[in-house]
DNA sequence: TTGACAAGACACCAAAAGGTGTCCTATAAT
DNA sequence: ATTATAGGACACCTTTTGGTGTCTTGTCAA
C-alpha cells in the first residue's frame, strides 16, 4: 500500500454500512480522532481504522498527527462521481416514465 | 412484485464494476436476455447470471421468462436511495459554500 | 519519571465475493 | 425425431473483506 497508488473505488468505499456512518460523523463534526470515532461503533479499534484506510484510498478522508491523537476529515468531493453516476439514470424515475414503463410491462404479459 | 426476499443493499449492489455496466447496458436496450448481456463481458454466463441475481435482489432489475430465455429490464427506482444520500453532502463540495465554509472556520478560530 | 493513553503494525481467522466447470431440463430449430 | 441453444442448479476454488488480539512506539499527564 504505497502513497501513489491508484485511487480506490469510490464506489466500493461507500459500499459498506461502517463506512457510510464514519462519513456522516465527519460530516457532523468536521474533524475527530480515530478514539472518538471507534466509540460510535460495536467493533473495535484496528476495525475502524482499517475502513478509514479505505476512505483515504478513496480521496474520501484526509487525516494528520496531533500529538499522539490521527485526526480525520471528510472530503466529500470524490462522491461528485457518484452524483454523476447515478444523474444518468434519474429520468428512469420520474413519473412520467414510470407511468409508461408500466404500459410496456402490462402490454409484455 | 412480489419479492418477500429482504431486500438487498442498493449500495452494495452497485459497488460492483461488471454490475454497473450491466445497469448501463440495460439502461440502453431496455430488455435483454442473458446470452446477450454475457457477451458484453470477459466472464462466463454463470459469473454475469449470479451478478444479475444481486441486481435482482437490490430491486434493481426485473426479469421474466420468455421461452427458452431469460429477459432482464432495469429498474432504476431503487437508485433514489443512492441520489437522496449523495445529495446530503453535495453541499461539501459545492463552490460557494466551500467559501462559506472557510469563513465559518476562520470566524471560530 | 512513571504510568496511562492513542494508534500503527502485524499475524491471524471466518465468511463472503467473484469466479469456474459440469450436469440437467426446457425450448427452438432442422 | 434429433440436435443445438438458453439458462438454472450445484459443487468447488481462490481472493478479498471485515474482524480479532497482541506488541510496540510515541505522547500526554500526575
Amino acid at each position: 500500500m504505497s502513497e501513489n497508488n491508484p485511487l480506490r473505488d469510490v464506489f466500493h468505499a461507500i459500499a459498506d454500512p461502517t463506512r457510510r456512518a464514519l462519513i456522516r460523523l465527519l460530516a457532523e463534526a468536521r474533524e475527530l480522532p480515530l478514539h472518538e470515532l471507534t466509540i460510535h461503533f460495536r467493533t473495535g479499534r484496528t476495525a475502524v481504522s482499517k475502513h478509514l484506510t479505505i476512505l483515504k484510498e478513496a480521496g474520501l478522508v484526509f487525516d494528520r498527527k496531533l500529538g499522539r491523537e490521527t485526526l480525520f476529515r471528510l472530503n466529500a468531493a470524490p462522491l461528485r462521481e457518484i452524483q454523476d453516476w447515478v444523474a444518468d439514470y434519474s429520468k428512469f424515475w420520474s413519473a412520467n416514465l414510470q407511468r409508461l414503463n408500466r404500459l410496456i410491462e402490462e402490454e409484455d404479459q
